[in-house]
DNA sequence: GTAAGCCTTCCCCCAAGGGGAAGGTAAAGG
DNA sequence: CCTTTACCTTCCCCTTGGGGGAAGGCTTAC
């Protein structure tokens, strides 16, 4: 089929697949006589795979290393589970900094009036050394 | 003082520094003599609050605002609160976010024996339909 | 004389594509 | 037969927030 089709079929954007195939991660054969992208039903299991990975926020060469472990059918599960563990743990640290920020963020929201009047803890605090 | 020494005092590095005076945000003068930026205690005033407001995770153009709101000495604080809380709510939404990722990730983990065998339900649920 | 340590501008690089131009091709409609 | 529409192709610039490094100029220290 047509890049349109399998974009569809992916849920993906043209862009998006085209770019996939730039960077070698999902290859289609090409039809010889419109020089078109011809994708099989396997592109498109490759395809929804990569898009439902990446939406678990694994970086396109994560995916590219998942992908790898998807097409081997005697790979041991430890090397995707510890891929998964680590993506966890990147996670956790990310919700630890949001969180601590928001924090910070709400002290100084709290403490503004919020008023018509200059006087503004928030930029105090931004300006303040430290 | 040179961009050296102010990027020192405000915790930035120089190159930092300079992308900041190209894109207008901290403009120090210039010395007609060598050509040098030449930095004043407000400059560095101006670019140790953008970089706090930076690892606040306000965006470069949101720095541009509430450096304007800064130098403004007649501003009502009402402005900045609401940047503020605007940030605070984008904050929550990426938290959201990536609690429920996490969730989904952890469900895949634990139920995933991590072993030798080559059965991943991990990659069963990234292949799967949906 | 030359090495160190400043500074300048200029250009390419990252992620993960998006936007759009210019041009080729195929099917449907008048 | 001609045209519109809807595909497809490659190519190039744009995004965020700078990092890395080249090439060149200045002064100070040894």
């Amino acid at each position: 089929m047509q890049i349109g089709e399998a974009a569809r079929r992916a849920g993906l954007t043209v862009k998006t697949v085209r770019y996939y195939a730039n960077i070698g991660m999902v290859t289609p054969r090409q039809d010889p006589d419109t020089g078109y992208r011809d994708y099989g039903e396997d592109d498109v299991a490759k395809l929804q795979f990569v898009g439902k990975a990446r939406r678990f926020d694994f970086s396109v060469e994560e995916c590219r290393e998942l992908l790898g472990l998807y097409e081997d059918r005697n790979r041991p599960s430890r090397e995707v589970k510890a891929l998964t563990l680590k993506k966890i743990a990147e996670i956790d640290r990310r919700l630890e900094e949001l969180r601590s920020l928001k924090d910070e963020l709400s002290g100084l929201a709290s403490s503004c009036d919020g008023d018509h009047r200059p006087d503004c803890p928030i930029l105090n605090a931004l300006s303040g050394g430290g």
